[in-house]
DNA sequence: TAATCGTGGGT
DNA sequence: TACCCAAGATT
């Protein structure tokens, strides 16, 4: 029997679930529409910590490049990298293209079906174990994440910060995750937490859950989930040369697995350190040259802000360097994080043409 | 446990 | 503007 979370949730879900191009909706899965691992699992990876809008043009290019988890594995690493360029958190592509060589060569091409096969793959974590595993086998996975935890924090007044909290909330979505359609409870969840239970100004009037939620019922909502205080951000500095030959190439290098946007392509920079005591210029360039400042880019990633000062040279010839040289009809379709193409965009306006759709409404002000 | 690891959109 | 936030994993 289903508890008094897991009922009202999933008549909820029926009526209000989003269509998404992973997902198998309550009425297809009626009419024998199964889930396609694959599709789940890749849409989960790129769902952590990423919105849906952001991820939607990243999925239909994954499966139309690679329609398998075998035609993944097959595919070389560089590609994969250029084709998740822009998305963030690169480990995820890195870890991608290894699980899904893992699968091939471990386990027949297959994905494994329970929440412990699941979760000794790379770049699977609890979270994505548990998803996985209810909403492509139908496993009663208890799946917590970050709009789980809200609703959960919520329901229960569990006043513990975050992330302390993590194991008290999943006892209680465990305790209310029912044996059938637990897949359908965790995506009915997660709609529920972006369209209802949001973090600010939650439409408890809408909610299917209001009656049983304490902190609805002592007008506390807002207040959950508690979390542990955040640090501040220290600002870095650094260089950025942008080399162009007679033809307009760009030299490009790509840099090292480890470390911020590894395994990515990007334009030759200086370390990004704390203090950019005059010693963070020109004589960090790849080879001399005159090097010409062209602006200061500035990014702001997870933990620190970036301040990257712009150098450009025009060269007549391409000397012996590591790297190669990207021409301006190949450049676009290079691993390049976004904060490589601000920094070539900064001393090569253009470089980057924003492909604008007709019917996109302009957010400029009359 | 705490730090590391991107980006874009909302308020 | 300056935060806050998003279907977290790894070390």
């Amino acid at each position: 029997m289903t508890n008094r979370i897991a009922a009202p949730l999933l008549d909820w879900y029926d009526r209000h679930h989003r269509s998404l191009p992973w997902r198998v909706s309550p009425p297809d899965r009626a009419h024998g529409v199964v889930n396609d691992p694959y599709r789940v699992w890749l849409s989960e990876i790129m769902l952590q910590q990423t919105t849906v809008p952001a991820v939607m043009a990243y999925f239909e290019s994954f499966v139309r490049q690679w329609p398998t988890v075998a035609a993944l594995a097959a595919a070389p690493t560089e590609e994969v990298m250029k084709a998740w360029a822009g998305l963030g958190y690169y480990s995820r592509a890195r870890n991608l293209k290894a699980c899904a060589e893992a699968i091939v060569r471990d386990h027949g091409g297959r994905f494994p079906d329970s929440e412990a096969g699941l979760r000794a793959l790379p770049g699977i974590g609890p979270y994505t174990a548990a998803a996985i595993a209810a909403i492509a086998f139908d496993r009663p996975a208890a799946v917590v994440d970050g709009n789980i935890e809200r609703v959960f924090t919520r329901l229960f007044e569990i006043a513990t910060p975050l992330p302390a909290a993590k194991p008290d909330i999943r006892r209680h979505v465990a305790d209310a995750t029912p044996v059938t359609r637990p897949g359908d409870f965790a995506q009915g969840l997660m709609d529920l937490g972006t369209a209802i239970c949001t973090p600010r100004r939650p439409a408890c009037v809408l909610c299917p859950l209001a009656t049983g939620c304490a902190a609805r019922k002592s007008g506390r909502q807002e207040e959950f989930p508690v979390k542990a205080p955040k640090k501040a951000k220290p600002v870095r500095r650094g260089a950025a040369f942008i080399a162009v030959d007679a033809d307009g190439g760009v030299l490009l290098v790509r840099r090292p697995d480890k470390g911020m946007l590894g395994g990515m392509s990007g334009v030759p920079t200086s370390n990004w350190t704390v203090r950019g005591d005059g010693e963070t210029g020109v004589e960090a360039a790849p080879f001399p040259a005159e090097w010409t400042p062209a602006g200061t880019v500035s990014h702001v990633f997870t933990h620190f802000e970036l301040r990257l000062d712009v150098f450009h040279a025009d060269v007549a010839h391409r000397g012996n360097h590591p790297g190669w040289w990207s021409s301006p009809a190949e450049i676009g379709g290079e691993a390049l994080p976004t904060l490589m193409k601000k920094a070539i965009a900064a001393a090569l306006p253009g470089a980057f043409p924003p492909d604008r759709p007709a019917s996109k409404p302009s957010k400029d002000k009359p």
